[in-house]
DNA sequence: ATCGTTCTTGACTGATCGGTCATCTATCTG
DNA sequence: CAGATAGATGACCGATCAGTCAAGAACGAT
């Protein structure tokens, strides 16, 4: 019953993280959503509520594969997660603290440090 | 000749420091730093030129100290510039190179993560 | 065909953003 | 004292912010 939706709810999630990876969650703008997305402003709040709602998504999506290694975008998402929203943020503290879970303390930092310093272009590592 | 500055420099430098390691570079408002500081907006603009200018002024006064290991406020500053500054703006990247540039990748990468683990109260250490 | 429901569309809102500038005040020089 | 200079103050600016909502369109059920 009722119209069906025009957009696929995982597209529209992945397009939404690479924005979010790149620019940080401050400084992402719901209008740099849109245009990344193609969605409209009334589809993207009936879908996910709030900003912060769609980062939630990205981030439920992305945290199963940040301790792997081998998914550098998935990382980078949970360095903004980190960073912006984990230390007011008791929900996202939580995403973050699960997708680091079966690492040690040491690994955990020096995972996400590397991949800080490759982020801001201070190695090539 | 003309009027002699009211306040400290070296004090609006520390004060804002204080409210852009808190809250990141993007989640602080200029009058977030007013407040903080006690400045007027013509004054601050006036001696730092810009909300970048004095973000900079920040990272130069602690960048210094943020790779001893035992000054939690300047390796929080850093974080800030490395995660949402560095990536885009080189002048900001090299202050954060010239900070880290005595130790080694795998030290730099542990200081940082650690201190982001920490401040995203995902570690106690 | 009509009704209820869900999604789409984009105009609109009040708040806040970083930054500018005219005016005033304090201080120096002569 | 007058004039020049530098800082203080806060009103003001256009742009942008996250979020709302009324109207219309597509669907299933009856």
């Amino acid at each position: 019953m009722g119209r069906n939706r025009t957009f696929d709810e995982d597209d529209v999630v992945a397009q939404s993280a690479a924005i979010f990876l790149r620019q940080g969650y401050e400084g992402t703008s719901i209008d740099d959503l849109l245009a990344a997305t193609g969605l409209h402003r009334g589809s993207l709040y009936k879908a996910f509520a709030s900003k912060r709602g769609l980062f939630l998504a990205t981030l439920r999506r992305t945290s199963a594969d940040a301790a792997t290694g081998r998914d550098d975008a998935a990382v980078d998402l949970l360095l903004v997660a980190l960073l912006e929203l984990a230390p007011r943020d008791p929900e996202v503290r939580a995403l973050c603290g699960g997708a680091l879970a079966h690492l040690t303390h040491a690994e955990a930092a020096a995972l996400v440090g590397q991949r800080l310093l490759t982020r801001a272009h201070l190695s090539d590592q």
